[in-house]
RNA sequence: GGCGCGGUACCCAAGCGGCUAAGGGAGAGGUCUGCAAAACCUCGAUUCGCCGGUUCGAGUCCGGCCCGCGCCUCCA
């Protein structure tokens, strides 16, 4: 049975789909108003593996992600630029899908663009108008919190609470828009000179910030759809108010679980672009760390645990990931014998069945993670012994592409040649050893490890590893 | 002030009432090897932030305290 912890009911419940064996996912995506640093890909990696683990159990995944391409910051910027804000919005976008390619994020089915979505969003402002739930102001329009009766489920806040609560006094005052209560939000946002704004029936303007996740989601996903993602920061407001308006436009619930990710802190602090401690996947890409090392090190901390990234952390998960692909290798680039031994089978039921009941109560990977390794120590012990045959390989290669369906970590089938010139010094240091003169032999292999190439001399005869770059 | 997360070996990190406290990294010693690499074997927390309590039995439950972190209308 799978289990997630579901933030409005507070605790882990069991995981049932509206329709079975298929997941309907809405997940936050990014706003492109700068390049996404590795916090927001914590977030994406936690909601890939969330994906590639419903996937692994064999459900089918429909999967929606939003852009954000129109807010106040983007409006600002691209103003400041002297661009439009599509302009202004598109190398981030290219920065974010770059990214997710190469941490080799599944893409979600569709990634629907706020720009392009405003008639949807306009359908439902114009539902919560007649219905009296929203109202107009100065040209805007608010939707007033006190006609949703289950205002604060999600965050536990306290609507009479709300405007008591310190530190938003100086919020509210700060607020250039008038509203009839504080805690009121923006559904339509009156234009301002200079700045985009959309003709619509419900006035001209552009849309506040959460409607566009309440339009989007129900368009592709339905009125009621199985998970929505995001970080823990987007509970308040974000999904608070996403809730009031998906549920008083269609009187039907919103969202049947909804899991939140915790943030990636950066040596102990939070991440700030003034403590200058605020990288992005390129700074780490650019400092080493492989980027299978950066989805390990992502993936490898409970999600609602707060991750602490350090770089001393990140080499470890380098060194860890390592040792799953000189596993893999091992089983690809070795002779086996002509026997049998049932443990093998008896090893990878035993891992498969921990693997999927480590996931399986709310995302444990850290469970996973050990059925993998473990499976690694016992067959390379084996393996060390000579006891594993042709067959039992077949199973060991299997169990680990399968674990690898969610993890991901394994490198894509690639061509296995070397160059001609790198195979000739291959050559030449075997006739180097041949003749005993070890001193050409190791210079030899000093050049290749220059040039990545990692040479093992094993039983079998010499065999050659591309370093990881 | 409100809501929430966490403090387990040098580092990362499971376990949440009961066999010897997972797993990974780093470290020490050994095996194999021309030397390496990889791998294997062995070692490594009498102890789980602190103090009380419940219990036959507690990192695990209860109470108090200390410390770190996040959110509270920009934020993944």
């Amino acid at each position: 049975m799978i289990k997630f912890f579901d933030t409005l009911r507070g605790e882990v419940v069991p995981f049932e789909p509206l329709l079975p064996g298929e997941v309907r996912l809405y997940t936050c995506g990014p706003t492109v108003y700068n390049y996404a640093h590795i916090g927001n890909f914590r977030a994406y990696i936690f909601e890939d593996l969330l994906k590639r683990f419903l996937r692994f159990m064999g459900s089918r995944v429909l999967h929606v992600m939003n852009i954000t391409d129109v807010d106040d910051k983007i409006i600002r910027d691209a103003g400041a630029r002297g661009v439009s804000i599509g302009e202004f919005t598109e190398p981030y976008l290219k920065s974010f899908f770059a990214g997710i390619e190469t941490l080799r994020i599944a893409p979600a089915d569709r990634y629907p663009l706020a720009t392009e979505h405003i008639p949807e969003m306009v359908r439902i402002i114009r539902g919560l108008l007649d219905k009296g739930i929203a109202y107009r102001k100065d040209g805007s329009i608010y939707f007033s919190i006190a006609k949703f009766p289950g205002y604060g489920k999600l965050s536990k806040i306290k609507r009479d609470e709300l405007q008591t609560t310190s530190r938003i006094g100086a919020r509210i005052e700060a607020d250039e828009y008038e509203k009839e209560s504080a805690q009121d939000f923006a559904l339509w946002k009156a234009p301002k000179p200079g700045e985009p704004s959309w003709e619509t029936e419900i006035g001209p303007g552009r849309p506040g910030w959460h409607i566009e996740c309440s339009a989007m989601s129900s368009k592709y996903l339905g009125e009621t759809f199985d998970i929505h993602c995001g970080g823990v920061d987007n509970i308040f407001p974000h999904h608070e108010n996403e809730i009031a308006q998906s549920e008083a436009f269609a009187g039907k619930p919103f969202v049947r679980y909804w899991l939140h990710c915790h943030h990636l802190i950066v040596d102990g602090e939070k991440m700030a672009k003034s403590k200058g401690n605020q990288y992005t996947l390129d700074d780490l890409l650019r400092r080493g760390i492989p980027a299978t090392a950066v989805r390990f090190l992502l993936l490898g901390t409970h999600y609602r645990k707060v991750l602490n990234f350090t770089f001393e952390a990140a080499d470890q998960a380098k060194a860890s990931v390592q040792r799953v692909l000189d596993f893999a290798y091992e089983l690809d680039h070795r002779s086996f014998p002509e026997i049998r031994n049932e443990d093998v089978q008896r090893l990878v039921a035993e891992a498969d069945r921990k693997f999927r009941d480590g996931l399986s109560d709310d995302l444990n990977i850290s469970t996973a993670l050990t059925a993998l390794f473990e499976l690694i120590r016992e067959a390379n012990s084996l393996l060390a012994r000579n006891k594993i045959g042709r067959g039992e390989a077949d199973l060991l290669r299997a169990a680990l592409r399968s674990f690898d369906e969610v993890l991901v970590l394994l490198p894509e089938p690639q061509e296995e040649t070397l160059p001609p010139d790198l195979a000739a010094l291959v050559e030449e240091r075997e006739r180097a050893r041949r003749s005993m003169d070890f001193k050409r032999a190791d210079e030899i292999r000093a050049e290749l490890l220059r040039r990545g190439i990692i040479l093992e001399d094993t039983r079998d005869g010499v065999r050659w590893k591309i370093v990881q770059p």
